[in-house]
DNA sequence: AGTCGCTATGTGTGAATCGCATCTACTCGG
DNA sequence: CCGAGTAGATGCGATTCACACATAGCGACT
């Protein structure tokens, strides 16, 4: 496993890869989610992280409350509203056709040969 | 997450699909790269390939040159140039590794199930 | 001849988004 | 006290986007 490129996911993925962490993470905070989707290569800001999150709600795929920390300021925790576990699942097959979709470009550029 | 596009790959790929395109096709025009990339599940405008074809050109990446057409007006053909075969290359490793990624991704978000 | 539709290459523009800086504020360790 | 890490949020110039528009050659049909 080559860890020396960092590839970058596009931005675009960022409200996908928001609501798929909730998903998995149950309940999170933005501060948190920026690191875990950074952690998967979608090298979000923490501003994007924040708007992204209030144009979910907006939608009313999440839904927040304020939470007090042990280390720090409080959290504006959030999960995912019933839609949201929707778009969710959505996401995840959005994701997976652009996946397929890749690869299936890769393919017809004949460049199916494994990457060094 | 949107549930209304049948998919659409992101348009930042727009660069890299342009310089594989003209890879595999040796050379090409605006117009049929348009279609070709469109054909591959990257709905681009017109505008925005010929822009980009301008960027590379701007880039050292393609050249172009007119040429007649038998059945419309003029094309401007474009090619790759050394530095563009090899830019091609690399956009073949970063797609390739961006779909490694989204495959990682959506294993970690324990979706890997097969997508119907 | 007129004009419709397809081919073909561009530009103009208002809106949306991006990236980066900045602000506030709490906690803990040195 | 001060700096670093945590946490949320806004401001704003620059870039990008989507869409419309402009121009023009060509073939077919009326």
């Amino acid at each position: 496993m080559a860890a020396d490129t960092p590839t970058e996911l596009p931005r675009r993925f960022l409200p996908d890869f928001l609501l798929l962490s909730l998903k998995s993470r149950d309940r999170s905070y933005g501060y948190e989610l920026c690191q875990a989707v950074q952690a998967m290569g979608l090298s979000a800001d923490l501003a994007a992280v924040y708007r992204s999150l209030r144009t979910l709600q907006r939608r009313d795929l999440v839904d927040s409350s304020w939470q007090p920390s042990d280390s720090g300021p409080d959290r504006r925790v959030y999960v995912l509203t019933d839609t949201g576990r929707r778009a969710a699942a959505e996401s995840a097959r959005e994701l997976a056709r652009i996946r397929d979709g890749l690869t299936a470009a890769l393919v017809e550029f004949d460049v199916t040969s494994p990457v060094p």
